[in-house]
DNA sequence: GCCTGTGAACCTTTTCACAGCA
DNA sequence: TGCTGTGAAAAGGTTCACAGGC
């Protein structure tokens, strides 16, 4: 009764290596993985890396630098240059040898891959304090997508002006979503709403949803979904504080552009 | 010159099995490994999905459900049962063959293990949009966890209330760290001031770090650190929007606690 | 019969190290 | 000489499948 059915969509991304259904009793499963390929996928690992080099170059663009190293990139966008090397060879070679990458061409490589060359049309929807913080939040609006509808349930909200929106009502979903093309849906509902939310965001064709609420959400196969949670992130650190982590070992970190030796604290 | 010094640690938490100094230059770079031993590491992965179980054990509580199989805990949690098994496996032996686990002695020991038991000071540093509404948002506050401080540098803030506490000056950030014993400094001020801030929380003493600003923040190797940034995940979110993944493969979500079969929109 | 705990297989990601090109 | 691009090795994480206890 519960033989396949591996769950994970419901936790990030579409996962491409999903299991094929039809186990096999025993380990010879494979059999698919061959014909896959599409050249040039990109790992899972990579992409969620192209957003910091995509901020580092553009960094770099205002500062009118035109080429840079992997060593230059790895130290702006706080990881290491073997694994800039990597992420960016599944770009194609956008480098020089002996001199480094082209700035220009590799924002703009960047950004056609993440599809920010147009601005996606993003629902809020929920609009306690996280709503109206993301509502506002410059940044987050920013480069590649375009806060295009706020949605609550709560109907003493509606009609409240956030910005340059309008709080509309959760049965406006549909339409609105469908009028503006609504790409990423934003859950910042409470908890116990997350769910339906998702799923009449998922009925009226919106493809992403990012959940802010601390709930467990779950969408259909062809459905991308990221959640960010906050208690988690401190339960998370609790838990390293409270095991004071093994002390040695743990490498220090690059070092940022700024000549601090090491940050403060000796 | 940059021979060693591996960044890594600045961008998530203190990595355990980082380099040891001294790169041999062919392949045998081992050598250590042996005796970190530490018997009970509990591996990053792991630790990542314990809040989750955490939230759903406490909503079994509340349901007064005494034993949970990890069937059923993988489907409230998001993950698969595997997963739950191998996870809690690394915190000792909780469950009951044939039966499941004990519902409230697996909820201590996660408690326990991140650090839940006692309260953590947290400290919010700027207080735009984002910061007042962490500061209000119940359930960030909730938990193992109490925000004791409020700072930010704009002296006209300063002073000013915010649910319970009052917005102090960044000059004050020493003493009331330490007074107050904060644990973990939240950072929520803009880019530009994210390192400096770190610095000085850092400096004050605080192990731990939550960066929401759009910046690569680096510390030293002693201090944890996490990010949680919105940009980045709706540009994730827009490269799977963009490359259309594959459509078949990608398993379905497990269905969570409600029959419904399969989410709307067929 | 049922469900945990776990070795082993598998897959992904990271890191190393160096060939190859400007 | 300097830096990219990349095979190959290592590490980490996930999934399978089943032994073993209730």
């Amino acid at each position: 009764m519960h033989e396949r059915r591996y769950d994970r969509a419901g936790t990030c991304v579409p996962r491409l290596p999903a299991q094929a259904p039809g186990p096999r009793p025993t380990t010879p499963r494979r059999a698919r993985s061959a014909a896959i390929s599409e050249a040039r996928r990109i790992p899972e690992a990579t992409v969620a890396r192209l957003p910091l080099y995509y901020r580092a170059l553009l960094e770099m663009t205002d500062q009118a630098l035109s080429t840079v190293s992997s060593e230059q990139l790895a130290e702006l966008a706080g990881v290491n240059a073997a694994k800039v090397r990597k992420d960016l060879s599944h770009l194609g070679s956008y480098g020089t040898r002996g001199v480094g990458y082209a700035v220009a061409a590799l924002v703009d490589e960047i950004a056609r891959e993440l599809g920010l060359t147009h601005d996606s049309p993003v629902a809020i929807v929920g609009l306690g304090n996280l709503g109206h913080a993301l509502a506002n939040y410059h940044g987050f609006g920013a480069r590649g997508f375009r806060i295009v509808a706020l949605v609550d349930a709560d109907a003493s909200k509606v009609g409240e002006r956030v910005g340059e929106l309008t709080i509309e009502g959760i049965d406006d979903l549909d339409a609105l979503v469908a009028d503006r093309e609504v790409a990423i849906g934003v859950i910042a509902t409470p908890a116990a709403a997350a769910q339906e939310v998702a799923d009449r965001l998922v009925a009226a064709g919106v493809g992403s949803i990012l959940n802010f609420a601390p709930a467990v959400v779950t969408v259909p196969s062809g459905v991308s979904l990221r959640k960010v949670d906050l208690a988690t992130e401190l339960q998370i650190l609790s838990f390293y504080q409270q095991h004071r982590m093994p002390a040695a070992l743990g490498a220090d970190a690059p070092g940022l552009r700024d000549p601090r030796p090491r940050a403060g604290v000796t």
